[in-house]
DNA sequence: TATTAATAAATGACCAGTCATTTACTAATG
DNA sequence: CATTAGTAAATGACTGGTCATTTATTAATA
């Protein structure tokens, strides 16, 4: 009668499992509200073995972040030097994927908590911004310019005009995700984007009228 | 000879003097990782004086925000009923006061606490969601749907286009304040303004070109 | 058996909140 | 006006509980 041990040596798996119990617990209480115990739990394993694989609870949220980071920091390289298509669909595209990846509470988390911890953590944000926001504001910029220099856009300052693109998607997961604003109204991420966009798009466009 | 008085008694100013200083505190290092100690001695009084006239941490916090949300709340409500005036210079004002008003750290702390510290106190997030956001958003939407209404803006979604209205200021506040990006740079509120403001219009107006 | 993952219990730093005491102020009394 | 009894403000040492981190020990696995 073999018995069943009372727990597995899986070095390999803990850590990830860790900073996934991490993640789940600080995006719904935050990090100083979360004891290392509740992530020990939540992870199945003891307190102490959260110790032989991060030297303390900041290492974890650390860790955590940079996980989240990696990728995006990738992707957001990648789109810079993007498709010669037209820049309005690319801007659709970018916002489409980035409503739909938000909308997820689990991935809105990460920059959420980066924001919530900044003070704390001020390495971190820069880190943060570095590897996340310099790229993707700088990709966008780019798609813009490119719109201007094509004529499909009006010569606005491309650098500023960033904020106009990624603004009310902000307010939206804000107001929608973080203050519970208007939750029970039929506000859908689609509804929204193609306000957005309409807008967005309309504001761009040089409408040759003779104003002056 | 005339012993100055280690103390003096001062029951008129001392809450408001621990909310000034707790409101610095809070804002530079976060409510957890700020001591009721820090606030005593930031106050110039001791720990112990700060419980005769807050029962608690938290009851300091919520002093704090509730302090800071009547005087907007009250403004928001007048906004709605505002001038007859055309929606664009109203919209422009506002956004002008906004802008100016949030650019001093000391007055963004306040939103940025209550937005860092939500998950902690739903009740007073509640309550900011209620006496700031739905009030703020309601008047512009009210704005906005006027100007469509006199043929000003395109028939757009108002409610909607409030994201469109508010967005690009979040965005640069989370950038320049927050992420400290492109602090360098000199992306002053004025350039930012003009700039949200000119795409904004353009976006809302119709420009009969015949597209199709 | 040697190694190391994992546990459970112990430690100690930290900190919100309390309380006995002191000090500043106020007002009643002569 | 001077004295003094009463009050409320303010202090700062102390407590109790909560965790992050460490340590001693045990169990799995190579």
């Amino acid at each position: 009668m073999q018995q069943e041990p009372k727990w597995r040596r899986r070095a390999e798996d803990r850590p990830d499992e860790v900073l996934d119990a991490a993640l789940r617990l600080f995006a719904s209480k935050g990090f100083a509200a979360t004891k290392v115990e509740d992530i020990a739990q939540e992870a199945g394993i003891s307190k102490g073995a959260i110790y032989r694989y991060f030297s303390s609870k900041d290492e974890v949220f650390e860790s955590l972040v940079r996980r989240a980071v990696a990728p995006i920091a990738e992707k957001a390289s990648m789109i810079a030097q993007t498709s010669r298509e037209d820049p309005r669909i690319v801007l659709k595209t970018l916002l489409t994927i980035a409503i739909v990846k938000l909308s997820d509470p689990e991935i809105l988390a990460v920059p959420r908590l980066v924001l919530q911890e900044a003070g704390r953590f001020p390495e971190l944000a820069e880190t943060y911004r570095r590897e996340v926001l310099d790229r993707g504001v700088a990709a966008i910029e780019k798609i813009v310019q490119r719109g201007i220099d094509e004529g499909i856009f009006r010569p606005v300052n491309a650098r500023l005009a960033v904020r106009n693109v990624i603004g009310p998607l902000v307010a939206h997961l804000l107001l929608s995700q973080i203050f519970k604003f208007d939750a029970e109204r039929i506000d859908s991420p689609q509804d929204f984007l193609e306000s957005h966009f309409d807008l967005l798009i309309n504001g761009l466009t040089p409408h040759t009228m003779g104003e002056g």
